[in-house]
DNA sequence: CGTGCCAGGTGCCAT
DNA sequence: ATGGCACTTGGCACG
């Protein structure tokens, strides 16, 4: 026997305003409520709940913008860029509002599964069990969680309006070659970021003392033999572009490189510089 | 005032039992712990609890090697290969078993800060508010969360002995050729997988059926520049390492590539062959 | 939307 | 540990 799908678009009004179709939320064990005026969050947690008390909280959670928690005993099927199957065990299962899914198992960063966001969560009972399926377009993308068990489900709403402040990025290390060039060599002057070339834009572009033109490569960290051809390409294609007897030099800027990459540099008559990103 | 930070491993006595150093938990919120026999896992949740019972709950769950999940408004610093700082807002902390950290926001697939396997979890009361450390060494990192308010706390011991049965990776393409090289073309004869040059390993090398060194790049989806320039680094340098008069021939095969790529391929004199992994 | 490239990429396996 | 590379890479910026 088996429940039609919840769909969770369903259940949204025009005003943004949500009905639940279910009449009553029926749990076979506790469930919980908590909400904080002075931040205006809220959490909701079942635990042990019935298919369809559980059923019910996920697509509540979803429709009200929650994170939604599961965790239990399930099998997930994936099929689209590539295809995959994991058998049943214990995992952790998070929806996000933005149409996100994970999950997580107990061990790695990484999620075992995932679907990225922009997805459409659909929870509902198939022969008494919890399916959440999750499907994207372009590419056709299906999560399948099926599970066997739920101990328990969450919802947590709240707010997060600020941003990550990172430092020691890539742009980071390009604002302090552009506040002080001699950093890269005396006399260097840069002339233009994110040059279009044929092969793709160059981090930075210039010139040295003797007016002779310049490709800077950036990288944050320690690179290898990539980071080498990526600088080969754009010093090939600005040489290309510019009259026969024209040669440009290429500097790749970094902290350190391997020895297979020192060896491409010479190999190529490219240059290395070594430099990091600002600690702050 | 500052509480002594509480660490996990102090808790742990050698025959794996666990000893809880705080002698009561106190939670201002509601408690629920669910077990099931059957499965033999198990999940401990506390709602509002208190800065100390939110403390020993997390520092109960990371002994018991569980899963373990904190919710509320905090602040989140980082510190290591880069530096970061997040303000205040609500975010869901996970902390893995094998010592992964996850901070996730509402948004992203990706958490808005981690810490990867292997770290260590720390978690401390200081000024009455619950604190998250995770520390590593080789890079030096440090993650640390600070809540101002944690609204629930689980736990979750589970068993998950099944891996990741995963169809349509480069390996998969690989073995499609290694079993019918005439889909590369016809005559051609693999030799070797992962062969060593100086450049790296190739992925497969052979001859085509006059005998000509044949060196062939995978990839299992559409391709840019970088793959041209990685299958050229392993063609000259294979080149270099037989006699001067000889060539080598570079098959890009994928199934499909950039407009740039096609055009690299053209100037290095290059091929490509159009071949897709498995779909199971 | 595809193309190109950075990322605190992560993970896997080799030396 | 370091190196080289695949990954359902994800994410962003740009044409």
């Amino acid at each position: 026997m088996t429940s039609p799908p919840h769909r969770s678009s369903e259940l949204a009004n025009a005003d943004g305003t949500v009905r639940c179709r279910a009449l009553f939320i029926r749990s076979a064990g506790r469930v919980g409520s908590v909400s904080d005026p002075e931040f205006g969050h809220r959490t909701e947690t079942l635990q042990q709940p019935s298919p369809e008390a559980a059923r019910d909280a996920i697509a509540r959670g979803i429709d009200r913008g929650a994170i939604v928690t599961v965790y239990g005993r399930c099998t997930v099927d994936y099929d689209g860029r590539a295809t995959s199957y994991l058998e049943a065990g214990d995992r952790h299962v998070m929806l996000k509002p933005d149409g996100a899914a994970l999950v997580h198992t107990a061990e790695g960063q990484q999620p075992v599964n995932w679907q990225p966001p922009g997805c459409d969560h659909d929870v509902f009972c198939e022969d008494g069990h919890i399916v959440i399926e999750s499907l994207r377009t372009s590419p056709d993308e299906q999560l399948r969680v099926r599970f066997q068990n739920v101990l328990q489900v969450s919802a947590f709403a709240g707010s997060d309006e600020t941003e990550l402040a990172l430092v020691g990025t890539e742009a980071d290390l390009r604002r302090r070659i552009l506040e002080e060039p001699d950093l890269l060599e005396t006399g260097f002057m840069p002339l233009a970021t994110e040059r279009e070339t044929p092969a793709g834009a160059v981090d930075i572009y210039g010139e040295d003392s003797t007016g002779r033109a310049v490709v800077v490569e950036l990288k944050r960290r320690r690179v290898g033999p990539d980071a080498v051809s990526q600088l080969r390409r754009y010093v090939d294609a600005l040489e290309r572009d510019m009259h026969a007897d024209a040669t440009v030099r290429g500097i790749l800027v970094a902290p350190s490189v391997t020895d297979r990459a020192n060896r491409l540099l010479s190999d190529h008559g490219l240059e290395f510089i070594s430099l990091e990103p600002p600690d702050e």
